[in-house]
DNA sequence: TGAAATTCTAGAAAAATATTCTAGTCTGAT
DNA sequence: ATCAGACTAGAATATTTTTCTAGAATTTCA
């Protein structure tokens, strides 16, 4: 089998765990007691601690990236892909909220753990795809000059901001709701005007 | 002495080691090693691991609180307002590289665990500081129509993802030279056409 | 001042947690 | 049927956190 149902056990008992107690809070008995797992096995699978963490947090981050590049490669005006960025964004959020909390509070701990190389290795390919389906849109002038560092920052910055808040518990409003608004001016952000 | 110089101390160390090899990589032996405390000294002051990272992470919100709130009071006009926002916050983190990370990296941690209480509470009050400065150029209409809980988002979301960046090395341009740009794309994003 | 109270420091001991290791069981291919 | 490799089990070990007892330094105030 590909993926052994008992992996995905154990990220699915991880994850629950991660976000009733905090992922600092979770210890490995925590996770073999609500997966059913063994010791041997949890570690058979991922060896230690930290990478069932990496794991968690890649296999997220591959999914969402893998929705958005599909869903831009078949939006053909700008405006419309920049407004995916958003709404894509929020939509995946609003699908998978722990999963998404996790990840917004997770990049620096597996960034600065062993599997950092591989997550900067994802987000080099998956910025490198991104950029190469922006480009006929930014060549043909459809955004206003903006260093390229900026573009994604400038229009995913404020929908991440909102999400964290939302995650939190600290916003009464559905996430949703803000949504197109947010879509709006990240749009009128980046447009040649 | 107000906050004793050990304790400092403590937290200056347990920053440095956070920085060097992750929060999650350093243990209470490597801050009482680098600190020069001992054991007993290090609980004295703590109790536990989880609430030195709980103070680090609270002292460093509300040292740029502190100062972006006494910028915002001494600050008239609508556009110097939003653009101090920004500004403020890309000054704080060149200065503050290491703590600015630390910080963007842990909130989820602080608001997890037992100080997760008193950071909303902090938040709720900085917040509603935040909203009394601005009423007045909302109310004089300088604003564009934008639900309450999005303003600081749009505002400060863009600035914070290239933070993020800047902060992983993912970035080579100095952070600082984004600064007037992302501060002129904040105003344009909440101001009132 | 000087004695009592409090705060702080020390490090050994205990408790909690993560990881390794050995001995298997199960599954699928030949 | 048997062999190889993937998987599971849990006891043993190693690491790390936390507690505890004792004593040093500092502050309080009579």
């Amino acid at each position: 089998m590909a993926r052994s149902a008992r992996k995905q056990q154990i990220l699915q008992a991880a994850l629950a765990c991660f976000t009733e107690q905090g992922v600092e809070a979770t210890t490995i008995e925590m996770i073999r007691d609500r997966s059913g797992a063994s010791i041997g096995s949890l570690y058979h699978h991922f060896g230690n601690r930290e990478r069932i963490i990496g794991v968690l947090y890649l296999e997220g981050i591959g999914e969402y990236a893998a929705r958005l590049e599909a869903g831009l490669i078949e939006t053909l005006e700008p405006e419309a892909c920049v407004k995916l960025f958003v709404s894509g964004y929020i939509d995946w959020v609003v699908a998978n909220p722990d999963w998404a909390r996790f990840i917004l509070h997770n990049r620096g701990r597996v960034e600065a753990g062993e599997m950092g190389e591989q997550l900067r290795e994802f987000n080099r390919e998956h910025g490198r795809r991104i950029a190469g389906i922006l480009r006929r849109h930014r060549d043909a002038g459809a955004f206003k000059p903006l260093p390229k560092e900026c573009f994604v920052s400038v229009v995913i910055g404020p929908a991440q901001d909102m999400a964290r808040n939302w995650l939190a518990g600290r916003s009464k409003t559905a996430l949703a709701e803000y949504r197109d608004l947010l879509a709006q001016i990240a749009w009128d952000s980046v447009r040649q005007h």
